[in-house]
DNA sequence: TGTTAATGACTGACTGGTCAGTCACACTAT
DNA sequence: ATAGTGTGACTGACCAGTCAGTCATTAACA
């Protein structure tokens, strides 16, 4: 039918229609981060893209599902960083190190999507299950094998639970995550070393160790 | 002056001023985190007080002044627990292990002080540092000599840096204690047990030790 | 003891300001 | 001409904080 190709000219493709709020996204992303849900009014937003208000509203239902769209999008971004860099080598703690590394370099470089992961649970808490927990689930389930083949290949203790360990694990970025964005961190580097140091062969020195 | 006597059995002592404030802080605190900052208005706490609102302005500058003072009487009772549970033995790395329990137990049985940390930081982030963070520091030095008295002392690795051990360790705590608090966590005994013996001894089996 | 006055804790209807979302109209490209 | 895209003034809901007024209690006095 020539209405099909007609439309296709006449109205902007699908294509454009998804850049234009991948953008109006991507610029909320950083003004919710700014200000916080509340401060960051529509009227602003609009003024930031250089855009009348009822525009955001042809690509957005609401502010809600704009700002949870902004966090889902966030997060999409961080678990293909992570994937990624795990994927560049095969050795198994390399890969932990590597995937560790790109977490928490994700999260430093883009310090909006932590800010989100905070609104979002600070405001939407009883309304929608957090969307980082969401993402970190459906790692696990990849991550628990693999601690699981190294723990039965010998290369990690077998007195240890697996999910315990991938908890603890789990809570050590996440927490680190948090702290290195409110208080900012000198050398990032250094501060990976140290955490990885301690979590694959522990804090006491030799001799308490023997002792024990 | 007979006035002063007069006054004084007339106006309510400064005793039940404080009492009466401290109620309406422990109310505000539960509503705040039931309901977040914003959907807790001042009308819904003041049924829950069975009060006008214009009562709650006798004891409260304004709902900012009232939701810091939640946070703030939240982590000096916090910061109280822990500092008691460590002082219960003499014995460093029970110390340690009790301090970390008494922490986690404390959030796991007011769960109300998480969502406020939460909210706070999510809402006044421009406005104020985050409290936890103010009570975290001020209780780091003490431990922080504590930490190097281990090191010195050759119980604990000389090769890590004391303030890197003390960044890991709060991070991990910190972690640990947002995640049973989304997640809600079955055994909480079980999880500081694997926490402790992997930041103590690693995760590292003795055969991967030896080869690195 | 009974009556009136003073006190101050408490009340809740009201105000002023904010802001998400709407819609009648304007613009543009074909 | 007309369909699609954009506009921004407007509306209605919401809520923090206020303040003129109520009421229970105690003091003062006859």
């Amino acid at each position: 039918m020539a209405k099909v190709q007609t439309k296709a000219s006449l109205t902007q493709s699908a294509e454009q229609r998804s850049q234009r709020r991948q953008k109006i996204v991507e610029t909320a992303s950083k003004l919710f981060a700014q200000l916080g849900y509340a401060d960051c009014d529509m009227d602003r937003l609009a003024a930031k893209l250089r855009v009348a208000k009822g525009t955001i509203y042809l690509y957005v239902a609401s502010k809600e599902e704009l700002f949870l769209a902004c966090v889902d999008w966030g997060m999409s971004q961080m678990q293909l960083a992570v994937r990624e860099a795990a994927e560049m080598t095969d050795d198994p703690f390399e890969r932990i190190a590597r995937a560790i590394r790109a977490y928490l370099t994700f999260f430093s470089e883009h310090p909006q999507y932590v800010e989100l992961i905070i609104q979002e649970r600070a405001i939407f808490k009883n309304r929608k299950r957090p969307t980082y927990f969401e993402y970190r689930d459906a790692a696990r389930v990849q991550w628990r094998a693999f601690y699981q083949d190294l723990i039965n290949k010998g290369r990690l203790r077998s007195d240890i639970n697996v999910d315990s360990l991938l908890d603890t694990m789990g809570n050590l970025v996440y927490g680190t995550m948090f702290t290195n964005h409110f208080l900012g961190n000198r050398s990032i580097e250094e501060q990976q070393q140290t955490m990885l140091d301690i979590v694959f062969r522990g804090m006491l020195s030799d001799r308490e160790r023997r002792a024990k």
